[in-house]
Parts: structure tokens; C-alpha cells; sequence
DNA sequence: GAAAATCCCATGATATCCCATTACATCCCG
DNA sequence: CGGGATGTAATGGGATATCATGGGATTTTC
């Protein structure tokens, strides 16, 4: 499972979107007729996407790592402390699609994305993805220009741990 | 895993291109049937190519040498951070050949390189690359001159032995 | 019953399958 | 050792399948 390249897709006038091929192709071969789709949890007007075994990986970890063993227990019987596991469930929702790959864009991602005609499909290894293509531009015009100072300063520093 | 070697490939009419044999036989056993392709992060007109376990190995090595083992989770949640990896993974495409070695140019790599009818395909070791071939010669002849520096370089800085 | 979601068919562009050809290297056998 | 015979690599191209998209028709949903 690795989502890679950025992809433009039109958004036709019934407000489907179709999730392309080299994504579909990601998704678990048994389950392959529905993925997960939340909103970024720090940026604003950014809709991530996964698999439904994807996301539920990435909660399964947030609850381990960050909450440490009994954090499950935890999680499943206080319900006054902040859970960020929950947090995230309770801002995704299951898409179901159409067999040709397409889905219906909820209007709650529609709305944040504020998209027009079009959605910026960008793979990001573990996730996807989608954005508004017109924030997307300078955006990726930003990344470019860090990827371009992070690979010059591997130059300089030794073997250990460089710093982005 | 070795890349070696350059090699002039033709672009027939329909954008294909043959990943030459000496290529081919250097990925994996098990997973001979495509590979990956994505933009150089700092040299704009050049194109690089891996194996699937190359590009992830690669990802990998990124995610926890750059950001730490601690980073993973972080990584995963952040989207307003700078993503070396998942910026790789976006300029990323899985590539499938064809039984006989040959898979469709993308048109987001036709257009970087500039291609006419031909690619000069060039190993690097660890990895390939595509260059428009009229570019890659006179970066082959910069390179000849600054490995010829390079070994004097050595010789002098090296114990005893004078060079006259 | 109206809006939204889904099913299904249509279409142009691209990608893939598969067969054919040419060149060059290796092999084989007497 | 010669001279086909065989194999594989690189290339060309016709036929077919898939992808992304549009849109009519039917089924949900409230």
C-alpha cells in the first residue's frame, strides 16, 4: 500500500469524483469497493484519505504509541479525557463506490475543500490527499523549494540526523 | 541491485519505452513487473527510476534517518509539516511493462525531459535515470572532467607517495 | 414526491496484448 | 572451424481492453 503521484480530477455536475486507477489499485484486494475519507487534523481545507484497513491502522497506532498499553482501556471506558483516536473517527466518513471507481464527494468535504471543477488528487505513501488545485500549486511550489534545501543540507551534515 | 551502464532507448510513436534487459534483470525477482519513476528533488529535466523495493527502501531511510524513529507517528498525523518522503511519494509513479519490457511514458516525464524519439537511460547503482539525450551529453563531459579532478584530488591528499 | 444516490450505457483517449520483424550474439554439430 | 540454427533484445504496429468522463434512467431516502 503506497499512494504515490498527484492526479487532477474533474468533479462532474452531479458532484461525483472518481478515485484514479493507481489509487484504486492501493486499496486491499478484499476490500475494494469503499475507502475512508477525514478531515486533516491541523490544515485547514485538506481531506485525507485511506484505506478502511489504512485509517484503522493509523488509529490503532495513535492509540498505542500515544496512550502507551493500557490507553485502549483507557480510551474504551473514560469518556472526560481527549481522545484523538476518537476525535479523528468522529471526523471521517466510509465512501462507498460506484464499481467504476467513482463516489459522491460529501458535501462536508466538498464544503472545506471549496472545490470548483476540479480535485488534486496527491498520494502520500500511507494516505492521500485531496486538495482545492488552486491551494494546491503554491503549496507544492513551497514543498519543492524544502525538498531542494533538505537534500543540500544531507550535504553538510555527517552520517547521524540532519534537520529539515 | 546494480544499475550499470547507458543506454540510448528509442520513443516509438505511441510514447513507449523499453526498460533495457540490463535494467530489467537488476529488479527484484519477485517483482519484475514494474517499477517506479519520479522527479529528480533537485535536478529539474531528469527523471529517476528504482525498483519498487528501491523506492521504498529509499523512503524508509528517509523517514527515519531524517526524522528520527520517534518522528513516525507524527509524520503521519502532521500535514502542515514539511514531508520529504511523502513529497517523493507525490512526484512518484508505479510503472507497469509489458511482457517484453516496454511501459508508456507518462506525459507529466515526456514533458520534464523534453523527449524527442530517443531517452538515454543511465545507470547510477542504486537507482537509473531518464535524460533527454541532448542534455546528458555535455552533463557526461562535466562529469569527466570533475572525475579526472576528483582522483588528483586523492592522490594528493592522500600519505607519501609523490606524484610527479 | 423531490433531492440525492446509484445503476448502467456511451465515448474518446490512452494503455495493453499480442504478433511480426530485424539485428546481433550465442550455440550446436558435424 | 564454419555456417546455419537458435535465442534474445529492441522495435513496429494492429487489435483489444481499460480509464476517465458524460449523462440518461432508476432507485433510495426522508
Amino acid at each position: 500500500m503506497a499512494f504515490r503521484s498527484e492526479i487532477l480530477i474533474k468533479l462532474d455536475k452531479k458532484g461525483r469524483v472518481l478515485l484514479p486507477a493507481a489509487f484504486r489499485d492501493e486499496l486491499p484486494a478484499d476490500d475494494r469497493g469503499a475507502f475512508v475519507l477525514y478531515h486533516s487534523p491541523n490544515l485547514p481545507g485538506v481531506v485525507n484519505g485511506n484505506s478502511r484497513a489504512g485509517f484503522d491502522a493509523m488509529l490503532d497506532r495513535l492509540r498505542t504509541e500515544a496512550l502507551g498499553p493500557k490507553g485502549a482501556l483507557k480510551v474504551a471506558l473514560d469518556d472526560e479525557a481527549f481522545d484523538p483516536a476518537g476525535y479523528l473517527s468522529a471526523s471521517a466518513r466510509t465512501i462507498a463506490m460506484e464499481p467504476d471507481g467513482r463516489f459522491s464527494l460529501p458535501a462536508e468535504f466538498a464544503g472545506v475543500l471549496g472545490v470548483g471543477d476540479g480535485v488534486m488528487l496527491v498520494g502520500k505513501g500511507d494516505k492521500f490527499q485531496l486538495w482545492n488545485p488552486g491551494r494546491w500549486q503554491p503549496r507544492r511550489d513551497s514543498d519543492r523549494d524544502k525538498m531542494a534545501a533538505f537534500v543540500r543540507g544531507l550535504a553538510n551534515s555527517d552520517s547521524g540526523r540532519g534537520e529539515a
